[in-house]
RNA sequence: GGGCCUAUAGCUCAGUUGGUUAGAGCGUUCGCUUGACAUGCGAGAGGUCACAAGUUCGAGUCUUGUUAGGCCCA
């Protein structure tokens, strides 16, 4: 016997362990089935569960087990990112704890430190996948870090910088001076703050007391300033063009340059060119031939560039000296107050400084050429379709990536350096020592390029490297290109873009994956982003500890709607766990009543109507679920699932069964027991993927000797012949008028317990012959104690005391007795009268209108008249009832 | 400044190609220890679909504009 509530906690780990141990999420690459195949965009290995990813996991996890279900050998590939930053940071600050710093430790020892720690703690966030019930194919999870993939990175960068797609340079960089390396754009969040323009005077050289005034932002930046530029149109600067001014404090002679990016309408229209620390300032040094001087170290300090007085300071304090001394000079014009982007590290979250190194880079914009035809083509597409712009937008103006971090942690990049600065690209340091032979005719000592790769270097080639690439594996060639990515949108650019450049480069062209499906947000209930700071995070193994892992997952699936963000609030998941408590009982009552699936059963085969029309109703279930799953629109599925389960099995399915198998009939009590098992099983089937535990678990409880896991059976797919018209028809009336009912009962306070006779009017033989059919059912679920068919000569005695309501154009009287109030009767009539009045007018309205009755497809018209007819006639039915009622 | 998105019941949201009297969950009101379930059952109230104009026989849905909010990029 079930327990009475469900309780997730005692089932769910088990359920899981069973699961894994018996290999059904494994992929089988002998087998003949179609592949259908998810790349896991690999979490951060430093990283714990969040509620994105309880969002993006289930949703991948939706589609792998809808689709091992449904048949195909199914491939979801798990793994984790090194997460170069994030976990070099990790260590240190464990290294910290016991006041070691990496360079005490050296670069090897700490490499050892960090696998250590990864061997340790890696594996958070994959156990919490678990929890989640995620079915990857647990035993090909990779690491970016692995050999296989580290060879796969080797390979991409070795050859890309052969073909000339990769290579140094020296060019500014995103640098972040706490972190001491290179960070991607995307790794930079602008953040608006206070700040001031700080007016300086120049000194035009030749031209005593002559000035020319630039404004800054950034006065430190001044000791680095190789010039100024003013509009070429500006006619206040037209004789200074070409001109000199001395830089104050440097002494520097600095040219006056006209160049478009100063803009007449800001400030003083002049505006200070630094062509080392600004990415504005560097393209026009570029453009008028510029000196580009760093005046800072990598710590951002000023560097001996600088005049003697500054050198060592933190680019803060040189800032408030500088500014103190233009003043003391007489050269501060003015300080205006101003709000103005600042660039953060998203890591380090301290002011990142453009800086001039040597880094390396990929030449993006020869990568995303076919990258972005192969979306404009079809052959990927975007799931919302919108999010498309932003790809073609990023592309399209895409920059050389640089590729390179000042980082221990990561791939090393596989350059050599000789004595004279040349360098060999190669895969080992044989294969470099020997080309170096080569290139200098003996022997000769390299030195390996100390930095490392950025991380989305390596994931980019996720799709492949976890196949085995660069072998040609029987998986590589199964496996890609894969059916879907599912991400965020937050990471188009740190994923998708790059997979499908690096992909489709790699892999003759073919794209990574053929469907990229962007989900929302999660947020919290008043649509603020969840962050740590705020407080208003929401741990989603939380809300597993507390309702169940089956609640948070369909909670997430049903607020899955496309285009929107999800604003979660626990009160959201408790309902959902109401439902999982509502299916349990649905469960315990078949069980309480003998309903085992039978063997052989054949939904195609049963006889009684309700049992035709639940049925024809699962059938339509299984194919909404269906659809919605395919589809992306995981909302209607989940939606679809909790509205046939609850809203049509238990509330009228179960309810209208009860008679039968309370009644003596065994012969129609067993075909309601046997379908009511199979529906249940369909239920158990259909809600799979979305509910995994609770399903599996009254899967096992529901039959005596299950062959196999649920999660191992086939999806329900059902021909349309299941659905019976004529049931519909049957059941659907006998649900009108018993919510007809119980509406008028409940309206004219008719206490509830009250079993009361009803009378029906007129009805055709139709009618008569499925209200019979219902009749027990009617009985029991409207609380009424006889029906009775009358003509309208017995009007007139069955009238008295029974309040009245027309189904179907036929007058039910429902004999109240003692219970009625004419009076409020009465009104009840009039306000229903009106409505229909109302309505009919409307009706009218539109069909007296030539114009619609002769635009308007035949269809259309045909309906709106038959809707009217039948408005009519509930109509009339309703007047002679009020005119009964008014006479008494 | 450029781009994208959103505005529907008190709240959170569905509403795929225009076509029933616009739906759900939560909340709320009334009534119920009805033999699976009070994590429940039954019945109700609640909407000028942001605003304006247009296209159309017909607009929550399409077009344009306005307002408000959000996100991305500069």
């Amino acid at each position: 016997m079930l327990e009475k509530t469900y309780s997730p906690a005692d089932v769910e780990g088990r359920l899981y362990d069973k699961w894994e141990k018996s290999g059904a999420f494994a992929a089988d690459p002998a087998s003949n089935a179609n592949p259908y195949v998810i790349m896991m965009p690999p979490p951060n290995v430093t990283g714990s569960l969040h509620m994105g990813h309880a969002l993006t996991f289930t949703l991948q996890d939706i589609l792998v087990r809808y689709n091992r279900m449904s048949g195909k050998d199914t491939l979801w590939q798990p793994g984790t990112d090194h997460a170069g930053i994030a976990t070099q940071m990790v260590v240190e600050r464990q290294l910290g704890e016991q006041n070691i710093t990496r360079h005490d430790l050296g670069r090897e020892k700490f490499i050892e430190k960090v696998w250590e720690w990864k061997e340790k703690s890696g594996g958070t966030i994959t156990n919490q996948l678990r929890r989640l019930g995620a079915s990857p194919d647990w035993p090909r999870e990779r690491f970016t870090m692995d050999d296989g993939l580290s060879a796969a990175v080797r390979k991409v960068f070795v050859t890309l910088y052969k073909q000339g797609l990769i290579y140094r340079d020296k060019r500014l960089v995103n640098w972040d001076p706490k972190l001491l390396t290179a960070i991607s754009d995307l790794e930079v969040v602008q953040k608006e703050v206070k700040g001031h323009y700080w007016h300086f005077k120049y000194p035009i050289e030749g031209k005593e007391g002559q000035f020319i005034t630039v404004a800054t932002t950034r006065p430190e930046t001044m000791l680095g300033d190789t010039g100024v530029a003013v509009h070429p149109e500006d006619e206040r600067y037209q004789n200074l063009i070409g001109q000199y001014c001395i830089l104050p404090i440097v002494g520097r002679r600095i040219k006056i340059v006209a160049d478009e990016y100063a803009d007449p309408e800001k400030g003083s229209g002049a505006v200070k060119i630094t062509p080392a620390h600004d990415f504005n300032d560097f393209e026009v040094g570029k453009r008028n031939d510029l000196e580009k001087i760093n005046i800072m170290d990598d710590h951002a300090r000023i560097n001996d560039e600088a005049p003697e007085e500054y050198r060592g300071l933190d680019r803060f304090k040189a800032r408030e000296l500088i500014v103190a001394k233009m003043e003391e000079l007489g050269l501060l014009e003015k300080i205006e107050d101003t709000v103005h982007m600042v660039p953060y590290g998203d890591r380090s979250n301290v002011v990142i400084e453009p800086y001039l190194t040597d880094q390396w880079f990929v030449n993006a914009e020869v990568l995303a050429k076919p990258a972005t035809e192969a979306v404009e083509d079809g052959r990927i597409k975007f799931v919302p379709k919108n999010w498309e712009n932003t790809y073609f937008e990023w592309m399209r103006n895409i920059q050389p990536w640089c590729i390179s971090r000042q980082l221990w942690w990561g791939h090393r990049i596989p350059a050599w350096f000789g004595p004279d600065g040349e360098i060999f690209v190669e895969e080992t340091e044989e294969e470099a020592l020997a080309t170096a032979k080569a290139h200098f005719g003996k022997d000769v000592e390299l030195t390996q390029e100390t930095d490392v790769l950025d991380t989305w270097f390596s994931s980019a080639l996720w799709p492949f490297s976890t196949l085995g690439w660069p072998d040609k594996t029987p998986e590589l060639n199964k496996y890609y290109p894969g059916d879907v990515l599912v991400t965020g949108f937050d990471i188009i650019f740190f994923w998708v873009a790059r997979m499908i450049m690096m992909g489709m480069h790699f892999m003759d062209g073919e794209v990574p994956f053929k469907d990229v499906y962007i989900h929302a947000l999660v947020r919290d209930e008043h649509g603020q982003k969840m962050s740590k700071s705020k407080g208003n995070v929401i741990d989603p193994l939380e809300l597993i500890d507390e309702y169940g892992c089956d609640a948070l997952r369909l909670t997430l699936t049903a607020l899955a709607a496309q285009g929107r963000d999800i604003k979660l609030a626990a009160s959201r998941v408790e309902g959902y766990r109401n439902f999982a408590t509502k299916l349990w009982n649905a469960a315990r009552f078949a069980e309480m009543n003998e309903c085992k699936p039978v063997d052989g059963f054949n939904p195609a085969n049963v006889n009684s109507t309700l049992a035709r029309w639940i049925v024809g109703k699962t059938a339509e279930a299984a194919k909404t679920v269906a659809s919605g799953i395919e589809s992306y629109r995981f909302n209607d599925a989940a939606n679809g699932a909790y509205q046939f389960v609850w809203g049509t099995f238990c509330d009228w399915y179960l309810e209208l069964a009860k008679p039968v198998l309370m009644g003596q009939d065994e012969e129609a009590k067993a075909e309601i027991r046997a379908v009511t098992a199979w529906v249940l099983d369909q239920i158990l089937l259909i809600l799979h993927p979305i509910m995994p535990y609770i399903t599996e678990e009254l899967w096992e409880k529901s039959a005596d000797n299950r062959a196999t896991l649920l999660m191992s059976q086939a999806y329900p797919k059902f021909n349309d012949t299941l659905i019976d018209r004529a049931a519909e028809d049957e059941i659907d009336l006998a649900i009108r008028l018993i919510g007809n009912i119980r509406g008028v009962r409940s309206e004219m306070n008719v206490p509830p317990a009250a079993e009361v006779p009803i009378y029906l009017v007129d009805a055709s033989d139709a009618m008569k012959a499925a209200v019979s059919a219902q009749e027990a059912q009617v009985k029991r679920l409207a609380r009424v104690a006889a029906v009775e068919f009358k003509g309208q000569g017995d009007v007139a005695t069955i009238a008295k005391g029974a309040i009245q309501t027309v189904v179907d154009g036929v007058t039910v009287f429902v004999s109240v007795a003692d219970f009625i109030d004419v009076a409020a009767e009465k009104s009840r009539l009039e306000k229903e009268i009106d409505g229909k009045n109302k309505y009919i007018k409307g009706q009218e309205g539109k069909l007296s209108n030539e114009i619609f009755v002769s635009r308007a497809p035949e269809h259309i018209v045909a309906t709106e008249k038959a809707k009217l007819e039948e408005a009519r006639d509930t109509l009339a039915k309703l007047q002679e009832a009020h005119a009964r009622i008014a006479a008494m």
